[in-house]
DNA sequence: CACAATTAGTTGCGCACGCAACGATAAGAG
DNA sequence: CTCTTATCGTTGCGTGCGCAACTAATTGTG
């Protein structure tokens, strides 16, 4: 079982996998980001700042930095664009006042709530094109890759 | 068929999968990048070119950008660098002289030929990880989403 | 033919990114 | 307790990117 011919002398970037994933990747990203770029002003580092604060209220910038395998400076920038909007605000932890906890403002949690079904709504539209055996077998190999990879939290 | 429990309030980011696509990408290009960027000093605009100059001879730049899908700019600098290094050549096209034919010379088809059969094994062992069935249902949703997407060349 | 519209490729500019260095705080060692 | 070491987060700096504007060449239209 072979990708493709045995014979073939070069490489055909349009049939080699790590190339369609990315491809693939940003398609998917760039179909996502209509909804919160054009409709709620968000690039992708604050639409991921804010999908995680939004789940985890009061977590750190690091967590956020982890969580979302984002660099801390573009978790720092991010929210603190976030901030200067009145989305989220911070507050040094009681525990540890090196930390700073991230909370989605009133404002911030009524965009949230807006933002959050309808992304989810694309997400189903996409995995909508796959039967469900594909769907099964398109996210078993993400898993395994992610799993040879490292890369599952 | 549920992809998250039915009453949760928010998005879990690590479960999206426009997100964990975007991870997954990400680190499949950084497991194979150490090979182009180590050994061989290519940055990832200038291994695309190399890979799609090497396989279509005299191609244009217009082409390698669409083929990539890589913004005309980018492309244009990655050649740039690639001539100054001497792995690639242009030549004004005879047929129309806005275009400039862009070839490997020969240390870059030494290069090439020496990249090549790397790349690939690496992709080879990135998908050994899969069972074949699962190789079969990954490669099928991708395929059905590019389709989607409309993203396939 | 003349002239507008289009296309290939390059470049100036502003912006976002990552690296490295930094201040502030916390944890560990003697 | 003191001093070193590590961690949280921010910022200065250099770099690479995309947008828009540009030149040069080609194609389309009357």
């Amino acid at each position: 079982m072979s990708l493709r011919a045995p014979g073939e002398p070069g490489l055909e970037l349009a049939g080699f996998v790590p190339y369609r994933l990315n491809r693939l990747a940003v398609g998917v990203s760039d179909h996502l980001s209509d909804i919160y770029r054009e409709r709620f002003g968000l690039d992708i580092p604050e639409w991921r700042v804010m999908a995680t604060a939004g789940s985890r209220h009061g977590c750190t910038a690091q967590h956020i930095a982890q969580s979302t395998r984002m660099h801390k400076t573009r978790v720092s920038r991010a929210i603190a664009h976030l901030e200067e909007r009145d989305l989220i605000e911070r507050a040094s932890s009681a525990a540890d006042r090196r930390e700073r906890e991230v909370r989605l403002t009133k404002a911030g949690r009524r965009m949230y709530a807006e933002l959050v079904p309808l992304v989810l709504e694309r997400e189903r539209e996409l995995l909508a094109c796959l039967s469900k055996e594909q769907l099964r077998g398109f996210l078993a190999g993400m898993e395994a890759i992610e799993s040879f990879l490292g890369l599952q939290d």
